[in-house]
DNA sequence: CTCCCGTTCT
DNA sequence: AGAACAGGAG
C-alpha cells in the first residue's frame, strides 16, 4: 500500500488549506518599490539552516534601511550588512553569500530578473548550483518562488515525511525524490497548475512536519495521514 | 564528518 | 545552562 503525491497534496489541501508563500501578485499591487524576486532570492539565502523568525527580522531590517535591492547589496559596507542579517546567524559566510549573488546578477545580467530568469530552467539550475553558497534546495527554491520555474523543492521536512509515510521513492538523496515528486505530478497535474502545485505541496509539506510531523514527539493523532502512515502511533 | 551562528524551547 | 533547530562547503 503506497500513497501518491496527488493524494498527500488534496489530503493536505484538505486539511490546511493553500498556504500561499510569497505571493508575487500582490506584492505588484501594491506598488512596493523593491523587486519581490530580490527579497525572495535573500530569503532563500538567509533561510539556510534557519528557522523563519529570525530571517523575518533580517529581511525587516533590511528593508528599513533600504538594501534590499541588487544594486544596494553590491555596494553596502560588509560590516553594516552583518549587523543588519546578525538574526539569521551564520551572518560571516550569509554576507559573502548575498554579496556575491548580487554582485553576479549586477555584473552578468544587469540587475534584470527577466533576463535571468527567462531561459530554460535546467540552464539557469546549473548556473546557481555554480555560484558559492547556492546548494539544490536554495536553487530550487529561487526558481519555484522567485522565478515560477516548475522545479520542486525537496527539504529536510520533505526527507522525514519520506522516510514515515509509505511512497514508492527509491532513496533519500535530494534527485531522487525531487524526481520522484515532478514525475508523479507531471502525470496527474494541468501543466499550468504544475508551478503552483509545487509551491504549495512543498509548503504544506513545511506545515505538517512542523503541526503534525515532528522529529521527536509525532502528533499521529491529528495528523491527515495518520490512516495512511506506517509510522503511525 | 565538522564548521559556520542566533534564537527558542526545555 | 543546555538542547534543538536547520543548508552548504570543505
Amino acid at each position: 500500500m503506497t500513497i501518491s503525491p496527488k493524494t498527500l497534496y488534496n489530503l493536505l489541501v484538505d486539511n490546511f488549506g493553500y498556504q500561499y508563500w510569497w505571493p508575487i501578485d500582490e506584492y505588484y499591487h501594491q506598488k512596493q518599490k523593491s523587486d519581490p524576486r530580490f527579497e525572495i532570492i535573500v530569503g532563500a539565502i538567509l533561510t539556510q539552516n534557519t528557522a523563519w523568525v529570525n530571517v523575518e527580522k533580517a529581511l525587516d531590517n533590511l528593508k528599513k534601511h533600504k538594501v534590499l535591492s541588487i544594486n544596494a547589496i553590491v555596494h553596502i559596507n560588509e560590516e553594516k550588512l552583518k549587523i543588519m542579517i546578525q538574526s539569521s546567524g551564520f551572518f560571516n559566510q550569509k554576507t559573502q553569500r548575498l554579496k556575491l549573488f548580487a554582485t553576479y546578477l549586477h555584473k552578468k545580467y544587469q540587475d534584470d530578473f527577466q533576463k535571468f530568469f527567462s531561459r530554460d530552467l535546467t540552464e539557469i539550475r546549473h548556473e546557481l548550483l555554480s555560484l558559492q553558497g547556492i546548494g539544490p534546495e536554495t536553487a530550487d527554491s529561487i526558481l519555484l518562488y522567485a522565478g515560477n520555474h516548475p522545479t520542486f523543492v525537496v527539504d529536510v521536512y520533505t526527507k522525514r515525511i519520506c522516510k514515515r509515510v509509505p511512497f514508492q521513492v527509491l532513496s533519500d538523496s535530494y534527485d531522487d525524490i525531487k524526481y520522484f515528486f515532478e514525475n508523479e505530478l507531471q502525470h496527474t497535474i494541468l501543466k499550468k497548475e504544475l508551478v503552483t502545485v509545487y509551491k504549495e505541496l512543498h509548503a504544506l509539506l513545511v506545515k505538517l512536519a512542523k503541526n503534525n510531523c515532528l522529529k521527536k514527539k509525532p502528533e499521529c493523532l491529528s495528523c491527515p495521514l495518520t490512516k495512511l502512515c506506517e509510522k503511525s502511533l
